[in-house]
Parts: C-alpha cells; sequence; structure tokens
DNA sequence: CCATGGCCCGATTCTAATACCGGGATACCA
DNA sequence: TGGTATCCCGGTATTAGAATCGGGCCATGG
C-alpha cells in the first residue's frame, strides 16, 4: 500500500526523456517554452535536467506540441 | 508556491481519457489489460473512471501501447 | 446454494510532481 | 561598473498519483 520510490529504470529513463526535450528546444529559451507550453519553467527546468523521473501525461504533451515533437516517438525513443 | 488544485477543464480532459482508454479496451479484461501494462490494476481503473485527471506519461504510455494506440492520437482527442 | 470471475468503491499510505521564492553563477554589452 | 538575460540550485509548501487492503455487487456455472 504505498507508492513505490523509482527505480534507476525509471529515473534513467527521465533523464533520457529530459535530455531529448533540451536538445528539441534547441536555441529556443526555456522561459519562453514554458510559457508557450502554459508550464511553470520550473516544472520544465526539473524536467529537463532529469530531476522529474515521471511527469504528468498532459505537460509531457504540452511541451511536445510546443517543440513540434510526436508523443510516439518521444515514448519509443526514451524507453529501452 | 504550491501546487495548484485541478481545474475543472482538467477534470473534464481525464474523464474524456478515461473513457476513450476503456472503449479503446474493448473486449478485453481490465485485470489482463493492466498487467500487460505493467500496472496496477487500481491505477488503470482510477484512469479509466476519470478519478486520476492527470497521469503520469509513462503510465499513459504504456497502456496506450497495449492498446496499439497512438499517444498524438489520444492527446489530440482528448485535449479541447 | 456457493464459488468464481470481473468490475467497482472507500480508506489508507507514502512518494513524487507542481509551484514559488531567494539566491547564485555565467555571459554579454553599454 | 552596472544592467540584463539565462539558467541552475536549495528550500518549502501543498496537492495528487500510485499502490495495497478489504469489501461489495452482479453475473455465470458448479
Amino acid at each position: 500500500m504505498v507508492r513505490l520510490p523509482h527505480t534507476p529504470a525509471e529515473v534513467e529513463r527521465g533523464q533520457r526523456l529530459g535530455a531529448l526535450l533540451r536538445r528539441a528546444r534547441g536555441e529556443r529559451s526555456m522561459l519562453e517554452t514554458a510559457l508557450d507550453a502554459r508550464v511553470s519553467p520550473e516544472t520544465l527546468r526539473k524536467i529537463e535536467s532529469g530531476r522529474v523521473a515521471t511527469p504528468a501525461f498532459p505537460t509531457i504533451a504540452a511541451i511536445a506540441d510546443v517543440l513540434d515533437l510526436s508523443l510516439d516517438a518521444v515514448w519509443a525513443e526514451i524507453n529501452r
């Protein structure tokens, strides 16, 4: 009865997700990207830095929208 | 400084997500689907019944995998 | 009648995601 | 030097997701 702590595999997947999003953001500023996606800049920063292993689905979807990323491609790339 | 409560719009989007997943599951049993996706049956039930407004990205991705759904299509359909 | 299977619900537990603040480091330019 | 911009970090606060337990309901079949 209890939420389990994240496994190392989940942590690593979160780090791959963050790295992928940061690459996809390219030259755009973190602040502008966050505002466009309507998420807090802190949230985007934490996701990009890999400190949030399992972000909410709507959060990732909104960011992927702004960055013109396919969610299926993102999932396929980080899920190993 | 403080996580905001879910807005009615977010709640409704969660309900659309749940309904969509339930339709896509079709005849398959909830238990089998949950086990295949490696999520708790309770978690799947809560998502399908719309009581979890913003599930984790990996959770939804794993379920979509099992149900042969495109994440992009899911997002496009529930996000209005 | 009772067992089984499928689905649902409430309560509980505990970690994690989201969010804001203050501060710091860096770089660039006037 | 001072100003601006960007990003990072630590701390703190609060809601919410994930999971288990225990029980209930409704079929179907023994």
